[in-house]
DNA sequence: TGCTTGACTTACG
DNA sequence: CCGTAAGCCAAGC
């Protein structure tokens, strides 16, 4: 699971990594992914980390926006625009 | 060993 | 956009 905390720590300003991307990155699930976070998760930017669709984590997710919001990251509307705020998954090494 | 549950995902209506 | 269903892996009982 040090993969997951080190990736989520890796994920660049005013971008973002959904679950399933860490997933892949861990080979395993995206649940266990959430699992993790919700354990080991303290200390880092869970913020970065959303759904597929591009919806904030399931908690705090006025939190996640208005500090995504300071990251920079690209916002539309209540929801992060996937299609840009995706960080490169070769460059978190 | 088997069932339930969860910071999830994709597909359908 | 919202609710439902099936698939997914691991932990807890």
């Amino acid at each position: 699971m040090f993969e997951v905390r080190d990736i989520v720590a890796r994920i660049p300003r005013g971008k973002v990594l959904s679950y399933g991307d860490i997933a892949e990155l861990v080979a395993t699930g995206p649940r266990q992914v959430g699992r993790i976070m919700s354990e080991y998760g303290s200390g880092l930017p869970w913020h970065r980390v959303v759904r597929s669709d591009g919806t904030p984590a399931a908690c705090h997710d006025g939190e996640a926006l208005r500090l995504l919001r300071l990251d920079g990251t690209p916002l539309r509307g209540d929801r992060v625009d996937m299609r840009a705020a995706r960080a490169p998954m070769a460059g978190l090494d």
